[in-house]
DNA sequence: AAGATCGACAACCGCGACATC
DNA sequence: CGATGTCGCGGTTGTCGATCT
């Protein structure tokens, strides 16, 4: 179809942004508004393709943009968003204030799947032999499945199938291509179930951080475990 | 002390969805 | 109703500082 360029590469700059490329964004953002990404350039007197000014704007420049550490409860939260939504990042950022698709998909490629991946492998390589080996780690690390959510064939869709929590935990339920994916989740989360999801008591599921607590230096308290410290002022469902 | 390796994160790229003409 | 433009998303890459050898 002879689709167009986002933008003319020659004459841009590209790479890292320099503190006046922010500045002249972001004045031009806070004056004039979101949108236009593809003409903002040019009208701000940016030499920088229209995608580019978006991403910075959204991932680095927004002022409610919350810098800092992941804490331990939004990566409880990240996980269980991640089992139900599989690597929607942009729904799972809007589930935690303040954060943002990149930031989560860089923290789960970096920490969390890696994390998955290792203990994957291991439940994999598990056998009599290695027994002893298994049996230092936590129950739980023995009894929980992590494996990823089940996704389409691209690897991209969440697969929500239980209704509620409760029939996640009892896994009675039918197998992914009789649940109603496309009816709830690509149009809009069901909030209620949503919450349900998030609120429950899923500590099992999230059980295999056990061995993170080390390395967040956010919050060290095993009281964490049992339910986020959302409030509903910061995660309204 | 210097090079190699690793980890974190910012930025880029390609594609699909949706809107508009 | 098809062509085109724009936006947003997810995957991937590049870069740089920290750590290791």
């Amino acid at each position: 179809m002879g689709r167009s360029p986002c933008c003319s590469k020659e004459g841009l700059n590209r790479g890292a942004w320099t503190a006046t490329e922010d500045k002249i964004l972001t004045d031009y953002v806070k004056t004039h508004g979101e949108g236009k990404w593809r003409n903002l350039p040019k009208k701000a007197g940016l030499m920088r393709c229209g995608k580019s000014c978006r991403l910075r704007w959204l991932n680095y420049l927004r002022p409610d943009i919350k810098r800092g550490n992941i804490t331990r409860d939004e990566e409880e939260l990240i996980v269980r968003l991640h089992r139900l939504l599989g690597n929607r990042w942009s729904l799972i950022a809007g589930r935690l204030p303040g954060r943002t698709d990149n930031e989560i998909k860089n923290y789960w490629n970096t920490k969390i799947g890696k994390k998955m991946q290792a203990q994957k492998s291991s439940a994999l390589n598990h056998n009599p032999s290695n027994q002893s080996e298994e049996n230092s780690k936590p129950a739980t690390h023995r009894s929980v499945d992590l494996a990823p959510p089940e996704t389409d064939q691209l690897g991209t869709k969440p697969v929500v199938g239980p209704s509620t929590v409760q029939d996640l935990a009892d896994s009675k339920v039918d197998g992914p291509e009789s649940w109603p994916l496309t009816s709830m989740m690509d149009l809009e989360m069901d909030e209620q179930f949503l919450s349900e999801f998030l609120y429950g008591d899923f500590s099992q599921l999230c059980d295999f951080d056990h061995g993170l607590q080390g390395d967040n230096n956010t919050s060290t308290s095993h009281g964490s475990h049992s339910s986020p410290k959302f409030q509903s002022d910061t995660l309204v469902l």
